[in-house]
DNA sequence: CCAAAACATGAATAGTGATTCATGTTTCAT
DNA sequence: ATGAAACATGAATCACTATTCATGTTTTGG
């Protein structure tokens, strides 16, 4: 056998770069993927269009993506971790699920609007990317599913089914932040997010009635 | 000027079918499209695709459609028509908003299962035909509103924001179905009803606090 | 400063699949 | 029964754009 093994070469990818030019092109040309696959979709969303927005020749695309699909791959992973992050910071320190909730409704539709392509790129990935699609909704069912069920364990919220409840969670949040981006609706957060909440609390019942 | 106006020809579409026959032909089209493009996702659904299981020619299909845009156009409508139908036979006859709340619910996760290529058409239509999303989830929204108005007006449920409550609970509808469609769940629709409901009505506090 | 490595270019290629159309076949009204 | 209207065919066209590549330019390490 030969000496050290060269690195294992995983990457039939586009390449990384290697110099400060080489990330800062690597990186316009994500962020106009992101505006333009965002405006147009991605059938719609063609090379050309993605390297004029981001300055450079077409060719210097597939310096760094291996094609379209990848670059709207990383594209979703990118966001997976910027929601995630937005919502760890918002719900830091809230030991209280209830109010987590809360903070973490306002955090992530903050988050949307400032990330309106967010939604059109997520939505879209359940055709270009299924794998990424999952992966990004499971993660948060799982970590939305295992935080109900110590809130119920600790006897924050009434017992019931930490799985459909982290659905309808995700649902709510969901369909809220969307009324936001797509229906351009500007109701200010944080109205929504009160009777949002108010719901997710006390729900639909008129009277407190059995205990 | 003439006589009588040609009934005004606003059909630069693909024709209407005038025999039998025709109207087999385009019917046999539909649900073909429906199935290709339900599976692959639109841009994938070649119409030779959707020809081949249709069972006839190419050139058929431009018979009766204009284009691939509007076969997917057609298919948006007829799914709106049919979950509206669906949700109004769960919910006839049910007086009480809670009721029906949870009728409905039952309906539509009912009608999903036996509609699977129902979310990714409709998901899709946010990108291959944006006015035909948002009529779709407009007349849904608009109906829970008024419903939940009315409810509130009775005294059935609590006062609150009805429009942020109508996209909240369209939100925990959709996010269900889903869950049961995309993520092939297999948890049984009852089960599932009946945990969303409890969400709905008594929400997640522990106590019955204040009135 | 210099060669090598990185990076950039954009015209040319190449594959795809939507749409058209000239030509048949079937159905219908009389 | 028969001509006209409907319907059906599928190979050829045509437009579009993802991807490649031969050729330059810039940056880097020594």
């Amino acid at each position: 056998m030969p000496d050290a093994l060269p690195v294992a070469e995983d990457e039939p990818r586009g390449i990384q770069p290697k110099t400060a030019r080489g990330e800062a092109t690597r990186r316009a040309i994500l962020d106009a993927a992101e505006r333009v696959i965002g405006a147009k979709g991605f059938s719609e969303a063609s090379i050309g269009a993605i390297t004029r927005e981001a300055g450079c020749a077409q060719g210097t695309f597939y310096i760094y993506f291996k094609g379209k699909e990848e670059v709207f791959s990383e594209l979703v992973l990118e966001m997976g971790r910027l929601v995630r992050r937005a919502l760890t910071q918002a719900t830091a320190n809230i030991p209280d699920r209830l109010a987590a909730e809360k903070a973490g409704l306002r955090g992530f539709l903050d988050f949307v609007a400032a990330h309106p392509d967010l939604y059109r790129i997520i939505q879209e990935a359940l055709f270009v990317d299924p794998a990424a699609y999952r992966a990004y909704f499971s993660s948060f069912a799982e970590g939305y599913r295992s935080a109900l069920a110590d809130a119920e364990a600790a006897g924050q919220i009434r017992p019931g089914d930490c799985d459909v409840r982290a659905w309808a969670l995700m649902g709510i949040a969901r369909a809220l932040g969307e009324r936001a981006v797509i229906w351009e609706d500007r109701t200010p957060v944080a109205e929504v997010v009160d009777a949002a909440h108010d719901l997710i609390v006390h729900g639909l019942q008129p009277r407190g009635d059995k205990p």
